[in-house]
DNA sequence: TGGTTAGAGTGGTAAGACCAGTTAGGAATA
DNA sequence: TATTCCTAACTGGTCTTACCACTCTAACCA
């Protein structure tokens, strides 16, 4: 009853979160239930009740749970259409496929690379250029993060390009999803033969403002990996969100070279 | 030097979460810069260690600062594209126009719709009808609060029959957007009354699982939009939102997240 | 029976202490 | 003088104890 998936005898606070966010979002504690007080919390996972009160603060924040003084905190139901859901919870609760993914990046980006043709500046071609000439310097055997991060980087620079914070945001928000989905992509000969030229096909409209093009271009991209993926379509995006190109010092200080700062406080 | 935007002899946790937020929002701490010690901001702001800490941490969720042992906290750059940005942010920096708004939620919406006449249940349709007809039901005169969460509520749910987490996920994102734009929408006759007859449009069309019919009426109930907002179009969101603030409250409480009305006492 | 009330439980806050890592400046060195 | 090294003063991370205001429940009394 008080086992919350792990025994006693934890250690630090951040693996504190992590147990308390997974026993959420895999629905050990379901929606409206109420959580251990923070004291029998803190007892159980042999902290102290400040760092049980944080990681509850931050569960908060990330609308999983709701606290009422003088009650207790609960577990709230997640709702994507209510704001503050983040793209990995719906990974982790596997509703997310790949077709779902797909078709809305097909949406969002194909707009994207619209709106990057009117608007992009020589700013934004340059970073692009830069994108793509390391993309092809790099061996996709000899390191796949770096690929992948590069490859990210780009659609990411489309968006930037496109002038619209909204369309931005939007994508910020499924950013995690397109690492993962790039990662699947990676592992795809024929995605990659076929599907890398096209960022140049892109490029080339974006730089020649033409709108229309671009739309189309980005679309195919997209189609292609629609028709590629195969059986994966209909596969949950949960099984590969796991790596993250950008904790990669590597991909960091290439992607620096290439152009804008990652902003490090130093 | 230490004057955070207001000197000392504050009072809550919440409010000083606020005036935190609000210091870095309105770029006072530009980013890379270093905060007080939590030290410092319990003895500036009066209020205990574990406060400033708690705050810090949800800070921290937002993604407004980063954390290192031994050093300090220090702001980080909003940056749209890198995850973790709220729309409240964007808004907030005055760089979303309505321009930029209409245009995402044409490309999002026309997208869900066409989705939901592929994929929408009975269910769905229930749903959709019952918001229609207590929209219909409900003068705008006497309770526009009432009307646009109703609006909102269609458009929500177009987006939940789309039955693509993805599509959902971005909807929930820029959701306290769309109820500013409502708001805008309902203070304009021609707006109201062109306006709302295309819900039914679209409506009929998901009804009958004509996907093309419902992403063009979809289309055509945003464009509608984009023609009658006139010197609106290029005017910051958060500008139009700030006229109507005092008396709505739904918009109020956006405005005060975003740390707007705060009327600093001194 | 029905209303009141006391107590236990909950989150909210305060204060003080210690730890580990970071940083900067002074002392000792070459 | 220039360099290296080390100490002392930070920083955030954690623990402990204590008290407050609020909520709920159950025993109590009228």
């Amino acid at each position: 009853m008080t086992d919350h998936g792990g025994s006693a005898i934890p250690l630090t606070t951040q693996s504190l979160l992590d147990r308390l966010e997974s026993t959420i979002l895999t629905r050990t504690w379901v929606a409206g239930q109420r959580l251990p007080s923070e004291r029998q919390l803190a007892d159980d996972f042999g902290v102290s009740r400040p760092v049980v009160r944080e990681s509850l603060r931050r569960l908060q924040e990330r609308g999983l749970i709701v606290v009422h003084p003088g009650r207790g905190s609960f577990v709230t139901e997640i709702n994507p259409t209510r704001g503050g859901a983040s793209a990995e919870q719906l990974v982790h609760l596997g509703d997310v496929t790949f077709r779902h993914l797909i078709a809305a990046r097909r949406m969002l980006e194909s707009e994207a690379a619209a709106q990057a043709a009117d608007h992009r500046t020589d700013a934004d071609l340059v970073r692009m250029y830069e994108i793509l000439d390391a993309l092809d310097s790099v061996s996709i055997a000899d390191n796949m993060e770096v690929c992948a991060g590069l490859d990210v980087a780009f659609h990411e620079a489309i968006a930037v390009a496109s002038g619209n914070p909204v369309i931005q945001l939007m994508f910020g928000n499924i950013r995690r999803l397109v690492v993962g989905m790039v990662y699947r992509s990676m592992t795809d000969r024929a995605l990659r033969q076929h599907g890398v030229p096209i960022h140049r096909h892109v490029l080339n409209a974006v730089k020649d403002r033409d709108a229309t093009a671009a739309r189309k271009a980005m679309a195919d991209h997209l189609d292609l990996a629609w028709e590629q993926y195969g059986a994966d379509l209909d596969r949950p995006v949960a099984s590969v969100l796991d790596r993250r190109a950008e904790d990669l010092p590597e991909l960091a200080d290439l992607l620096r070279r290439v152009g804008r700062s990652l902003a490090e406080p130093r």
